[in-house]
This record gives C-alpha cells, sequence and structure tokens, in this order.
DNA sequence: ATGTCGCTTTGAAAGCGA
C-alpha cells in the first residue's frame, strides 16, 4: 500500500500535475491539503477518470483538506471533537469551523487524517493561539483513540506548519522569533510522539525539505523547510517499508510550494514482536 | 525588494493568506 500527503496550494491550478503523479508514483492513497475551493468545485473527474475515488471537506477559497483512494475510502470523518474555530463569531456566538481535518478508513482498516494545521502567522498573534490549542484538542482525540485501540494502524499526515528540528530549516538564524520553530510548536509536536506515534518519514529518509516558498529563489538556492509529516501508530510505523520525499515535484511548470511525502505499506505483515518466525 | 503565488471582489487592480 502506497500512501502519500501532498499540500497542493489549490487543486484547481493543479488537476493534471497532481494526477500525473498519482498515477507516476503507483499511489494507493493520497491525502490532500489546501485545496482552495469548496467540494462543489474540485476537480472530481479527473481522479475518477485516473481510477481514484474522492472525499473533500471545502468550505471556500481558503485551506480545504480531502482524500483520494483506489483501495476504498469509509468513515469519512470532518473535524474532531474539541476543535476550535477562528474568525468573526457566527451569530450564535461561537468562532467558525475551518476546513483542516479529515479522517477517512483505508483498504483493510487503516485509519488515516489529512491535516492542514493553522499557521499561526507570527508568536502572540490570535492566529497563533488557535495553532496551539488546535494542536492541543487534536492530541487529546488521538490520545483517547489510542488509549481505546493501541493495536490501531492510525496515522496522522499532512501539512503541520512545524520545523520539530533545527535542520528542517535551511537556517535557524533566519527564524529568530518565527513561527514554525518556537518551542511551544515544537512541544506541540513532540506530544503527539509522547502519545506514541512516530515520524514514520525521518529515519528512512534522514535530509530533505518539503517546503520551500515560492519568494526569494528558496527553492533554486534549497532554503526549504521540512513541516510536512506522517505521524503513525505503534503498528502503522511497524508496517512502514518505505518512504520519500518527492523532491522533484517542485520543479517544472506551476508546481505547488509543497511536495508529496510518500509512504510504503505492507499493512499484511506488521513486523511485530507477536509476528511467527518462519525460517 | 514585502522580490511569488492563487483566490476573491470587482470591473484591472487591490486585498488577503501563505
Amino acid at each position: 500500500m502506497r500512501i502519500a500527503t501532498w499540500n497542493v496550494n489549490s487543486i484547481r491550478a493543479r488537476t493534471a500535475r497532481v494526477v500525473d503523479w498519482l498515477q507516476r508514483a503507483d499511489v494507493d492513497v493520497l491525502a490532500l491539503q489546501e485545496i482552495k475551493c469548496r467540494d462543489d468545485q474540485f476537480p472530481h473527474e479527473a481522479f475518477e477518470q485516473a481510477g481514484y475515488e474522492v472525499v473533500t471537506y471545502g468550505l471556500n477559497q481558503w485551506n480545504g483538506v480531502g482524500f483520494a483512494s483506489r483501495i476504498g475510502l469509509a468513515d469519512v470523518t470532518r473535524d474532531f471533537p474539541g476543535i476550535p474555530g477562528f474568525g468573526k463569531p457566527l451569530p450564535d456566538g461561537t468562532l467558525p469551523i475551518e476546513a483542516r481535518a479529515l479522517a477517512v478508513t483505508v483498504g483493510d482498516g487503516v485509519r488515516l487524517s489529512s491535516l492542514y494545521v493553522p499557521n499561526g502567522r507570527e508568536l502572540g498573534h490570535p492566529h497563533y493561539d488557535y495553532k496551539l490549542e488546535w494542536l492541543a484538542r487534536l492530541q487529546e482525540d488521538t490520545r483517547r483513540r489510542l488509549e481505546a485501540e493501541p493495536q490501531t494502524l492510525l496515522a496522522l499526515m499532512g501539512d503541520w506548519n512545524i520545523a520539530p528540528l533545527d535542520e528542517d530549516v535551511w537556517d535557524i538564524r533566519v527564524f529568530d522569533g518565527a513561527t514554525h520553530v518556537s518551542e511551544p510548536e515544537r512541544e506541540a509536536f513532540r506530544s503527539f510522539e509522547a502519545l506514541g506515534l512516530r515520524d514514520v518519514v525521518r529515519p528512512l529518509v534522514p535530509k530533505g525539505y518539503t517546503y520551500w516558498d515560492y519568494k526569494q529563489l528558496r527553492f533554486p538556492r534549497n532554503e526549504g523547510m521540512r513541516i510536512d509529516f506522517v505521524l503513525g501508530s505503534p503498528a502503522f510505523a511497524g508496517a512502514v517499508t518505505g518512504a520519500s520525499i518527492e523532491r522533484n515535484e517542485r520543479k517544472g511548470d506551476a508546481p505547488s510550494d509543497h511536495v508529496p511525502v510518500l509512504v510504503e505499506l505492507d499493512a499484511d505483515s506488521p513486523l511485530d514482536d507477536d509476528r511467527p518466525m518462519i525460517f
């Protein structure tokens, strides 16, 4: 099973590129972020013609997440319990919930979330507090799920908008006082690892960025950030057999500013200690 | 250079978010 995550920065601007890559890379399931369209605006036909069914969660021109799968999509869940909102209060006094979290079950019971973590904008900005609150509520929900089903094959995948390590940005000095590298954000990221989730890509791809800003020749200079991650439950992590960061997808005409992160999984024979040894 | 994108409202240019 080949599973990927990709912040596409507008699906309508990149439909052919995304579908072409899905087929070229032989991807079974893609988690999308920043589709930047409503559900009715999504280019369903192009994906269906390529053999993928699609589920999307898009409310307006901002954010938006989705999945494309050729091995099934079941138990679709938007948001998560306790998810905070942001923006102008609604008539009932609550804040609007943004389209940033979508979970599905694929294949034979693999539970995947497509996540677009709030950017944060600036330290001390209301959006930064929103980001931390959003992550705290997601962590709580994930903890409950793992406690209820410790053996579950589960992965949280997406654009985390956090660089967990200094080496995940090209020059940490540039990020003094910036979001994405602040200690509260990194602590939030580690709080998921404290649940037993593991970054399943870094051990296999120790170096490399997943995002390069369009501005200031960031890609030609390789001045990027590693902010897109797949965090897997112990059972999920045990089934991972390969991973790659698809750097070539930042090249050519009209690329997204993020590239796909791809994980290969052998869900039929997880490498856990209970597996009978056969010689 | 706050140096690029993509979307929106608005009626070709500006605002917003990243």
